[in-house]
DNA sequence: ATGACTCTTACGTAGCGTTATGGTTT
DNA sequence: GAAACCATAACGCTACGTAAGAGTCA
């Protein structure tokens, strides 16, 4: 068995011997120490030990894990461990691929801006799942809805700022009557499996008037920014029949001031 | 605009108050401060920002991100980052979805342990590229194969630790003449983009006799366990016809000694 | 005045890397 | 004696959680 120090081990293994010391402290490995000089002495069986230990470190176990399992490796605990592990990697990849889907669909939303902005066309909405936290410019501090905070938390990045915009205000251009929060397309409810129970509430796919608009600056945003959606149904003889609703695709800053551009649906008649 | 204190938010937000003033440390929010007695004071805009903040988090972009992002949300950068963060994300999904095969294939191999052990049987074997990093029972130092070992470091752990036996140390049952070190499978190299170039070498696929033997105890490991491979070749008609190699599948306590289970390959004529 | 809140400071987590200071080997 | 090596200790990093001790608000 041979006797090999620190820096040895450490050219073998390609790691560092800062590493090999805190492995050491982490009750991963334990060499022999010589008690006139404390150096470290490592044996083959020291290094054949640190490999495996490498090994399943780079499957993902903690050092914590991997010491256990190189101090009881009974089969049958090493199993479990590779079958939890897997169902982590099905956790993870399922994640990333909904992640991915999301901000693929994000850029998307991005540049419908360029498309759409001030223009308007009938659509059907998409239908969601909402929650208010927010009534004009104020935020709601009721602290009942705090595991309601918590909860959509959880659901970002795959919902939405969202707003209301009750159709009495819409017509009237009362600059009061909006109230803002999140919503979650019912796609997501479903991969998520996310809890829908009052005061979270259904809004219905509708036929709409769908349109893209701006507001610039703190405090800038209005119903009155959609009066040019309403006259669009006026001129085209459109009922609007309800409560709009959108969502913020973007906040961008332009010639120093922060611009929001905002999706809408006006519910018309069928 | 409403004045809220760091209780408020937490609750809107759903998140510690512990939190928020750890993101003001970070840069990413800048409430007012009461200099009387140094309460924060979040307004609305504090919270859309934060609630804008908390978005991009949970698409996994860092703090500091985070804190670019929302001071120059300028269009193509933040496109730029979400394209990048495709990417990454892209790149992690193969990854696991690397490890979940992995996974899968370590659970197999143990398997085996159980239908093969010294059992012999003729089946071509795997093609891999090979490196040695000891001979006997003693490890090279050489400062030269650092680089190697970093390699080998990252491609783990897609390797098995791989040993040789030669030709005549197998037949004669030499206890010296073995090598050990960590062997790749051709299609994880071609997977991986793994380099290949001496000292590394291809070890092509082969007729071979294929077996699994055990060893006990540290130290434990000779050709000689491989005398009963031999003896069969021998009992068949069968010549051998290079040097025998093979893979440590799994390292594993029985009554307080650690065993190690070997699979090997010993190539025959066609 | 009490309880709920807020403040700052400092320490803990994982998995290391970095640096300082001093002793040992070859 | 010089270069290369080894030792310990303390600090840094991220993204927080936790706890102490003191001040403030309703």
């Amino acid at each position: 068995m041979g006797r090999y120090k620190i820096g040895d081990v450490a050219r073998i293994l390609g790691i560092s011997t800062d590493l090999l010391r805190y492995y050491e402290k982490k009750g991963v490995v334990m060499p022999n120490k010589d008690r006139r000089n404390d150096y470290r002495y490592y044996d083959a069986w020291d290094i054949n030990f640190l490999m495996d230990c490498l090994w399943f470190k780079n499957f993902g176990f903690s050092l914590e894990q991997i010491a256990d399992m190189v101090r009881i490796p009974s089969s049958d605990d090493i199993a479990d461990m590779f079958e939890s592990k897997e169902e982590e990697l099905q956790r993870t990849i399922r994640r990333c691929q909904l992640l991915l889907l999301r901000s693929q669909q994000h850029r998307e939303e991005i540049s419908r801006i360029e498309n759409m902005l001030l223009k308007c066309e009938i659509a059907t909405s998409p239908e969601v799942v909402r929650y208010i936290n927010r009534v004009g410019d104020e935020y709601l501090t009721d602290e009942n809805l705090e595991p309601l905070a918590r909860q959509w938390l959880e659901a970002m990045p795959f919902n939405h700022r969202y707003f209301e915009i009750g159709r009495e205000a819409l017509i009237s251009g009362d600059k009061e009557g909006y109230q803002w929060g999140f919503c979650l397309r019912m796609d997501y409810v479903r991969e998520l499996d996310f809890p829908v129970s009052p005061p979270v509430k259904k809004i219905p796919s509708r036929r709409s008037i769908h349109t893209v608009f701006k507001s610039r600056g703190k405090g800038g945003f209005s119903p009155r920014l959609l009066q040019y959606a309403v006259d669009y149904a006026k001129e085209k003889g459109l009922t609007i029949t309800g409560d709009a609703y959108g969502v913020l695709l973007a906040s961008i800053k332009e010639d120093n001031s922060l611009c929001g551009y905002f999706e809408a649906w006006i519910p018309i008649e069928d």
